[in-house]
RNA sequence: GGCCGGAUGGCAGAGUGGUCAUGCAGCGGACUGCAACUCCGUCAACGCCGGUUCGAUUCCGACUCCGGCCUCCA
């Protein structure tokens, strides 16, 4: 039975789908003016993990996330690189799909732009202003009025009159309340827009994804994700949004991510704390920053240091070091460490639980190695399937071992040749060349491991 | 100020009303020419104060500290 811990309730709750044996799942993507960051690979890689386990768990899954591709920030972003806002976005939309398959993530069955449900995000606001639940101030702009929903704070517990009072001083005077939002902005003079019963504008940031998900899943769906900082405003927007003007319940599960902190700050564009990730892929293998996410549970916070890295990677090594030079069955059968790993995945995505079932798995796997047992192809099928499950292991061993990021220096043919120079140092018991050798290759990152078989390496 | 979450062994990170997390590091041993890898063993923790209980790290309450959100941010 999977269980998922619900925003909205505050409680690890059992799921039970809308329609059986059918799940939608929306998440809110990225707004697309700047390289994705280690935040963003974790929520886009927690809800990969959660994807997954959905459909392990047998359950037919659409994953739709959107991407923010009209905004603030991308016009001022395009204007100061002197391209228009298509330009950078198409860019950056790019750069994203590239970054997260190299994260191992699987892309959602649809990646809906606001650009392209202009019509649609109109046409909601519209039935919002027809219902009394929007007006337009004097200043063009279309508000929401947050006080005709009766709902409005329970996502995050809020009351609009607390809010009220611990509000800043709002320039915006078009607003009846200080707590209403933006559906429709009116364009500036030279920026991008489209036509509107408004007049030229573009829509506000929350108003895109009710109407994606609305038009992509329904107006009544099953899970609603994303990134911590989306709590508030903006689902509570949306929901008080779609809520309005589709007139029904909006969304049964809310999911968040936990945040991606340094130096225990959260990190953020504002903070300007931040690391892209191909910052971290110059220096390391992208599968060891799926390895660092995984091994915390979705919601807890994680922080980044490059020591985390280090230890992520350590861990990694371990795994593959398992199963290099190993054959597997064909066929895989699912034992006791299967139904540990389904468990652990059930109870809310409890992704470190299972990794410490595959560690088990590893050590089992060793020892069957070591012995040459006639399972160890079976343990090493079943270690390579649920590691999978996760979008782990899935390079091959040999590769991962002896290809470091940085591929410095020294070639495989110099190595070998270093190697066979130093067996023949051993067999005439010259240990001191033998160590020599051995000593000079560490230097250069290569680690020699002398087994019965004879000597390999790896790349650090 | 309001709301939410957290405090676990040297570090990271799960979990449970009463014998095991797991990984890294440490210590002892096996393997090795010596190492590395690997294996075996081992040490070690539950912020503070009360309460419930035969028994609490786990449940309840207070306290302290930390983080997040309340403004664009995954």
């Amino acid at each position: 039975m999977l269980k998922v811990y619900n925003t909205l309730s505050g409680k690890k709750e059992e799921f039970v789908p809308l329609v059986p044996g059918k799940v939608g799942m929306y998440v809110c993507g990225n707004t697309v003016y700047d390289y994705c960051h280690i935040g963003h690979a974790r929520a886009m890689i927690s809800f990969d993990i959660i994807a997954r386990h959905i459909r392990f768990s047998g359950f037919d899954l659409n994953y739709v996330r959107n991407i923010t591709d009209v905004d603030d920030k991308i016009i001022k972003r395009a204007a100061e690189n002197d391209e228009t806002p298509e330009s950078l976005t198409l860019r950056m939309i790019e750069a994203q799909t590239q970054d997260e398959l190299k994260l191992g993530n699987k892309l959602p069955d649809r990646e809906p732009k606001a650009t392209e449900f202009m019509q649609e995000i109109i046409d909601m606001i519209s039935v919002l202003v027809d219902k009394g639940f929007a007006y337009q101030g004097s200043t063009g702009d279309v508000y929401f009025r947050t006080e005709k929903h009766e709902a409005y704070g329970k996502l995050n517990n809020r009351k609009l009159e607390d809010m009220l009072a611990g509000a800043r001083i709002d320039v915006e005077s078009a607003k009846e309340n200080p707590a209403d939002f933006v559906l429709w902005k009116s364009a500036k003079e030279g920026e991008v827009h489209w036509q509107s019963p408004w007049g030229i504008g573009r829509p506000g940031w929350h108003i895109e994804c009710s109407a994606m998900s609305t038009n992509c899943l329904g107006p009544h769906f099953d899970i609603h994700g994303g990134g911590p900082d989306l709590k508030f405003p903006h689902h509570e927007n949306e929901i008080a949004q779609s809520e309005c003007a589709n007139g029904t319940d909006y969304v049964n599960y809310w999911m968040h991510c936990g945040a991606v902190r340094v130096n225990n700050e959260k990190m953020s564009k504002s903070l300007g704390n931040f690391f892209t990730v191909r910052d971290v892929l110059e220096k390391y293998n992208p599968e060891v920053i799926r390895f660092l996410m995984v091994s915390s549970q979705y919601r807890s916070p994680i922080d980044y240091s490059e020591q985390s890295l280090l230890e992520a990677k350590v861990g990694l090594e371990r795994m593959y070091t398992s199963l290099q030079g190993q054959a597997l069955t064909d066929d895989y059968i699912a034992s006791s460490y299967t139904e540990r790993y389904q468990q652990a995945m059930d109870d809310d995505f409890n992704t470190p639980v299972a990794i410490s079932v595959l560690f088990d798995l590893v050590r089992e796997l060793n020892k069957a190695k070591a012995s040459a047992a006639d399972n160890a192809p079976i343990l090493a099928k079943e270690l390579s399937v649920l590691a999978e499950l996760l979008g782990l292991l899935g390079q091959d061993p040999e590769y991962f071992l002896k290809n470091s990021v940085l591929n410095n220096g020294i070639s495989e043919a110099e190595i070998e040749t270093l190697i066979a120079e130093r067996i023949q140092a051993r067999k005439d018991k010259n240990f001191a060349r033998s160590d020599e050798i051995r000593d000079e290759l560490s230097e250069q990152g290569i680690t020699l491991l002398d087994s019965r078989e004879g000597t390999s390496w790896t790349r650090r």
